[in-house]
RNA sequence: UGGGGGAUCGUCUAGUGGCAGGACGGCUGACUCUGGAUCAGCUAGCCUAGGUUCGAAUCCUAGUCCCCCAGCCA
């Protein structure tokens, strides 16, 4: 293969170092990568954006990718996560092979490297309090002071070490600490905590042990292990590289570069574990997968799919400066997705009852409808039509504003893949005033949606028939905030002032044509002129269905009127 | 008054001394049995000030602004 741009992402710095290392010969030729989750919380987009670069790297250089839970924090960790990890990452689109790791199944190994940096004297066991600690850390313009510990022998520091792994010591009593240098500018390097003392039981070594590493400590040493060439992570761990490239160097192991991106941030959402965890564990959403939370499993039940993600993922790039990038892309990725796949149907979701006057009792035709304009292949259907239909109220005005395409009193529009109809009356409720009937008349010669004159209509609008139709609750989600950038808050606020109140209405007489009566969970559909909607996968039930919009189509007429009342 | 990073259309992102390009959004128009889709066009940007150079987004100098770091979290 030639060197001509033959890749399928777009170019960024870190493809950049790739090459370059491949050039070199840095790595012997390899790209290995991995992704490395902690089992605290559920996956959301932004993880999409990490586990598209890792695995999409090692796709596009022939190389692998591992998928590593960094499990070394037993008290916020769960089984429920990795399960709902390993779900996640498989549905996206990407297979880690035999390659599922766990950094405590380095545990042993991790012990024996602590053990060794002690014996070389860059390790020592300091018995300050976690307050003292703190104390003696210094702050950012003052340097730190070293621990009255600091200079305890090897022998000391290997039985004191020994006992803090049997378990003789309360949490907070002691810990095991790298010997660098208390007053580095870099703060991570002021001897940083390796081992600290938790007794709780691990989700996968039960109460084996009691000492467990630090991120720091386990991150580089995993990475070695597991032979990664490019490590890949967020900025805010960049400070943290040099304390990475020590214990690699002190211990003298395979070495692997660490590489920092910037995380993503999405308009109107946040992608922050603590705040999604809040979110949930609040009750301001009915839990991880509710379908306006932007994790994947939200945005699975929300309908969206694991290719419009990975799309979106290409699109935002990948590079270091701090963004926000447009909700409005991943509306689009997924429109664009589901242009092509979805299949068309016909819903009602605010339902006006049209009467055809002139149309017989108990005649009821069945009328040839295409399931996608956009994929012959996927064939036609029919659809059931009688005298008594509902269209959107949406679609009638009775004093129709400039430019409404629509029916309106004397007006002619087209039922889609039905006849022209024209309205020639109203009926209200006496008391509220409210429409309740739109009488039409309609043409028998413009079956189909044709009219043998050759006269044109403005406007075609969208129908179920009322004896046919099936009944179903519609879920409409909107943004779950109304704020942009809902981190970005006054003091005396917080991100929860925001909350879309609007961001879930439930329409519960909505009527859908016939032929949803069969729709499987989390099947995705085009309500025609409406928006794109899945089945929920938890809620819906054959004699109940529930629809969720996935996202609305773009709305020509919705931006029209916007702008004339202004 | 420490250290580490970063600044290119409204948003995201290319560019690596040689015409600032793409995508999203927005705005026109064409087409249309979805006011969808599609197609065509337009819009709009190099943080500032100096310097080097025939030529600077790119190199140099000095600023400005933004982000991250003081967990026994990751």
């Amino acid at each position: 293969m030639s060197k001509e741009k033959e890749s399928v992402t777009p170019p960024n710095f870190i493809k950049d170092i790739i090459e370059e290392d491949l050039k070199s010969g840095k790595y012997g030729g390899r790209v290995h990568t991995r992704f490395p989750p902690e089992p605290n919380g559920y996956l959301h987009i932004g993880h999409a954006k990490s586990i598209c670069l890792n695995f999409g790297l090692a796709q596009e250089y022939g190389g692998l990718c591992n998928l590593r839970f960094d499990d070394t924090n037993p008290a916020k960790e769960d089984v429920e996560y990795v399960e709902s990890i390993k779900a996640d990452v498989a549905w996206l689109g990407f297979d880690w092979g035999e390659r599922l790791f766990y950094a405590s199944d380095y545990f042993d190994r991790l012990h024996q490297y602590a053990v060794e940096l002690i014996k070389k004297g860059k390790a020592y066991v300091d018995s300050l309090s976690p307050e003292e600690i703190r104390q003696y850390r210094g702050t950012l313009t003052e340097p730190g002071k070293d621990s009255p510990y600091r200079n305890r022998s090897v022998e000391e520091n290997l039985d004191l070490f020994q006992r803090m792994r049997a378990g003789e010591f309360d949490e907070g009593q002691c810990v095991l600490r790298a010997k660098i240098d208390m007053a580095s500018p870099n703060l991570n390097l002021r001897d940083p905590v390796i081992y600290r003392i938790k007794k709780a039981a691990h989700h996968r070594t039960g109460d084996k042990w009691c000492i467990y590493p630090m991120y720091d400590f386990a991150h580089c040493l995993s990475d070695s292990m597991e032979g990664i060439t490019h490590s890949i992570c967020t900025l805010e761990f960049e400070d943290h590289r040099p304390l990475y490239d020590w214990f690699l160097d002190e211990l003298g192991v395979y070495h692997p570069q660490q590489i920092e991106f910037a995380r993503l941030n999405l308009s109107y959402t946040v992608l922050s574990k603590r705040k999604l965890n809040q979110l949930v564990q609040e009750g301001h959403v009915s839990g991880w997968d509710d379908p306006r939370m932007p994790t994947l499993s939200g945005l699975r039940r929300r309908g969206y799919t694991p290719e419009a993600i990975r799309t979106f993922c290409d699109k935002i790039g990948v590079a270091k400066r701090d963004s926000l990038v447009d909700v409005a892309l991943l509306e689009h990725c997924i429109r664009e997705d589901l242009n092509k796949r979805a299949p068309r149907v016909m819903g009602v979701l605010r339902p006006l009852k049209m009467v055809l006057v002139n149309y017989p009792e108990d005649q009821v035709e069945e009328l040839e409808a295409v399931n996608n304009p956009e994929d012959p292949s996927m064939g036609k259907r029919r659809v059931p039509f009688c005298r008594e239909l509902y269209i959107e109220r949406d679609d009638f005005r009775e004093d129709p504003p400039k430019k409404y395409f629509r029916l309106a009193p004397g007006r002619e529009v087209r039922l889609r893949y039905g006849y022209y109809v024209r309205c020639v009356d109203v009926v209200k409720d006496p008391d509220s005033g409210e429409i309740t009937e739109v009488h039409c008349t309609y043409d028998p010669a413009t079956r189909g949606g044709w009219s043998p004159d050759g006269r044109k209509v403005k406007g075609t609008i969208h129908w179920v028939s009322a004896r046919h139709a099936v009944p179903a609750q519609v879920r409409l989600y909107d943004r779950l905030f109304t704020r942009e950038d809902p981190n970005d808050v006054e003091e005396s606020q917080t991100f929860l002032d925001f909350i879309n109140p609007q961001s879930l209405v439930v329409l519960n007489e909505c009527w859908v044509e016939p032929s949803l009566k069969e729709a499987q969970p989390g099947a995705r559909y085009q309500f025609e002129r409406l928006g794109y909607f899945c089945v929920d996968s938890r809620d819906s039930a054959p004699d109940r269905l529930v629809f969720n919009r996935t996202v609305p189509l773009r709305d020509t007429w919705a931006k029209i009127e916007k702008a004339m009342k202004k």
